[in-house]
DNA sequence: CCCTCGTCTTCCGCCCAGTGGAAGAACAGG
DNA sequence: CCTGTTCTTCCACTGGGCGGAAGACGAGGG
């Protein structure tokens, strides 16, 4: 092809789609040139493909020139699934009422924890996650709350891995973790103590469906306030059961949730 | 080319939008039939790029074989902009918590609403509204605040149009709605009853930075409640004031929201 | 049981949309 | 003025995309 060999055949919607995944949390605005090296695509293809997404406002540009994902796709992410998200929206919104403690619903995604709902005040909020965002599970408590009750052959899959140590607290030796595991499903909810972030502590449930963990209430507050924790159990312990009777009776078996293996 | 003519030349980019775009709040979920048909693509390319949008996650299918929007793209969107959604959420959470009331937060998008966020609980949801959903400006409270703010050129070519009526309480005559907004200008905040939806009524105030209005704050409730609406003006105005100070200080003009015009 | 109708999947040869290197423009520092 | 970076435009070549058609599948219905 003119200019040299087509790099072992692409398609454009693969060009496409890796221009958009291009961007994540870590990288909500690129440049032009930035975007090209990400995703692997020629600079004058991804000019020109830019420019066609940017026309549809699936990307949109910043004051300063760099690229953003655009409205258009937030509008589209709305239609997704999302049936378990609606329904655990006003527990989520009850949990705060009750406490006003930053609140949030996560579901397990591959090896990752993913936060689909939040619901937070104005008050001591260190964005420990964001709705969207991804985690790795064990060292936060819905992550916990989720490996606890997931089959041995996964928990043992991701037992195996080098885990990753984002503070001095967070556990990564496998034995520990199983041990700490066993008791998460002894007590019913998992906590944390700056295992994720230092200067924060968090609890956590999972939500039961059929026995099988579809999603994890937690909270998060400043270490310092950690003797509260076990005071804020009992409230996610109820708004987890209320969700998960919801989910048995509301959805007749919809694929709601992601779950790749 | 094989099969026919090439209709006039699309781009593939452009086949792929159409696909994506083939989706609203009204049409979740299709077939790929139906898909087809909505994007004025051709069912055999329909169906190998559904297959590779299918395999990145940007769309999924339902128990019952359906496409739908995929979680990746909800993961996506969640990177849009959303600088003012951020900053207003803690204030929505707060008018919530005081009168324990359906709020919701939108901007103007083209001639329309668009509802970027909402915060409910579990009592009298009528669902009038959802994120990422779009309503006509007129019967509307978020609305009618937003559009009594808005420069003089739009409100003519707004009220130039044929105005849907989803309601016979719904204001469609020109002069009477501009008297209507004029007294939104007067006292600063707008009021509907049942001019969107039969059996709710609702009270919203504009966000307003440098005299512009950014968005929308707005509260529904059920209409044999409505003279309850006036006490509720008080404290979505302060919300409302709050928010525009954030907004003013926190963001040095970078483009946050939509602005199609 | 076969037939019909709608939907989904696979196949294949043609050819134009897409490609990417290169050159040039625009801009920012130094 | 020069240097480095990013953005934009150009162009000749070609293989990935194209879509009609035919086949597979499934759900009624007679």
């Amino acid at each position: 092809m003119a200019g040299g060999a087509r790099e072992g055949g692409r398609s454009v919607t693969s060009k496409v789609l890796a221009i958009l995944g291009a961007f994540d949390s870590a990288h909500q605005q690129l440049t032009l040139s930035d975007l090209a090296r990400r995703s692997g695509v020629a600079l004058s293809t991804a000019h020109r493909l830019v420019a066609e997404l940017e026309a549809w406002q699936a990307l949109s540009r910043t004051s300063d020139g760099r690229l953003r994902i655009g409205m258009r796709l937030w509008e589209l992410g709305q239609l997704a699934p999302g049936r378990l998200q609606d329904m655990a929206h006003p527990w989520l919104q009850e949990v705060f009422a009750s406490t006003g403690e930053n609140v949030h619903l996560a579901v397990r995604d591959g090896l990752e924890v993913l936060y689909v709902d939040k619901v937070h005040g104005r008050r001591a909020v260190p964005i420990v996650s964001r709705t969207g965002g991804r985690l790795p599970m064990h060292p936060t408590g819905v992550g916990k709350a989720l490996l606890a009750y997931e089959p041995d052959w996964f928990v043992q899959a991701y037992l195996a891995r080098k885990l990753e140590r984002p503070t001095p607290h967070t556990i990564i030796e496998p034995g520990r973790l199983a041990r700490e595991l066993a008791s998460v499903r002894a007590q019913g909810y998992a906590l944390t103590y700056e295992e994720m972030t230092l200067g924060t502590c968090s609890a956590a449930v999972p939500v039961l469906v059929d026995g099988r963990p579809v999603a994890a209430l937690g909270i998060v507050i400043a270490s310092r306030r950690a003797r509260e924790l076990h005071r804020l159990v009992e409230p996610l312990r109820e708004a987890a059961e209320q969700i998960a009777r919801a989910a048995r009776e509301g959805s007749g078996g919809e694929g709601h949730g992601p779950g790749r293996a």
